[in-house]
DNA sequence: ACCTTTTTAAGAATTATTCCTATAAAAGTA
DNA sequence: TACTTTTATAGGAATAATTCTTAAAAAGGT
């Protein structure tokens, strides 16, 4: 099974923000000016701005904008999967198994899970065109989601 | 090409240890005590500890021993190889392109360039256990190292 | 225009990580 | 073994990234 991700872009920076602001009516987030030029912002981004960087760059359209916001909008935006998180959260995890595996992390508790391929399975190619980018030392795959004991512990939550 | 990263594991501790102290050697890395026993919790942890929880366990050995030195031999073995850091370090960078493809980060200068996947390529497929898990809501694939400018950066100062 | 709820700014607080400096321990050498 | 040089360490201070707290402001429905 291949690995589909939802094509979004493609589209003007006009059409996208429109999308936004139904995502956000559809999730009953309000539409401020702080978020839409914060989805504007990185949107027209390609060079994976930090949070400091897109305070920085919202800051000459809205001068008072905190760097809070930038990170609740952003951390907002990634939950609804408007923006993607490239690399993981805070803290440093290690591993001494050096054995060709990858890790399934949950977004909610943090915790880390061993994927060890199947037989035969091979979960990474490495692109043709890697080398025009530098020299790589290691290959970090993660799977996000919500692990199986979190999914548990919301749905008793539920009851 | 298929990803291959060595395989040094499935051996008992004591032989990693000696490993270990045959690599500081090579590097001419001092073998202290605090590095056998930070390099010992972590073989012997299946549980991608953080640098805190190493910490936590090696006190009980050496209870003088510093979180610094934590710090600072961790990222020496990651140096050297001998552990995997699970996720990016500190920084979150965020891209709002959400078509399928990857990041090359630069271990050195933690610039995030774009690995689009050549025609018909797809460098990730799904395990098929990622079930057991939990549920996935996004897939990283990074591929670490140093880029090419800070490579050509690094040569010229050799000169 | 009014009311309710959500969002915000501002700055304080927290968390993770790194730096600084004097001391201590390792490895090489006589 | 004692001596020397180099590297690593503890301890605490400093920094960087992120999150929390609170009162005020803005959104969206009525």
């Amino acid at each position: 099974m291949y690995l589909t991700q939802p094509v979004t872009n493609g589209k003007d920076l006009k059409a996208r923000v429109e999308e936004f602001k139904k995502l956000c009516r559809s999730r009953s987030l309000r539409i401020t000016s702080q978020r839409l030029e914060i989805f504007r912002t990185v949107a027209q981004s390609k060079a994976h701005p930090s949070a400091e960087a897109v305070f920085a760059a919202v800051r000459k359209k809205l001068p008072n904008i905190s760097l809070d916001t930038v990170y609740r909008t952003l951390a907002s935006m990634e939950e609804a999967g408007v923006v993607f998180r490239v690399g993981l959260s805070s803290k440093a995890r290690f591993d001494a198994d050096l054995t060709p595996h990858y890790h399934f992390v949950c977004m909610n508790c943090g915790e880390v899970y061993d994927i060890f391929p199947g037989e035969g399975e091979q979960p990474v190619l490495m692109p043709q065109n890697i080398n025009e980018f530098g020299e790589v030392k290691n290959v970090n795959l993660q799977f996000r989601g919500i692990c199986n004991r979190c999914r548990k512990a919301t749905e008793d939550i539920q009851k």
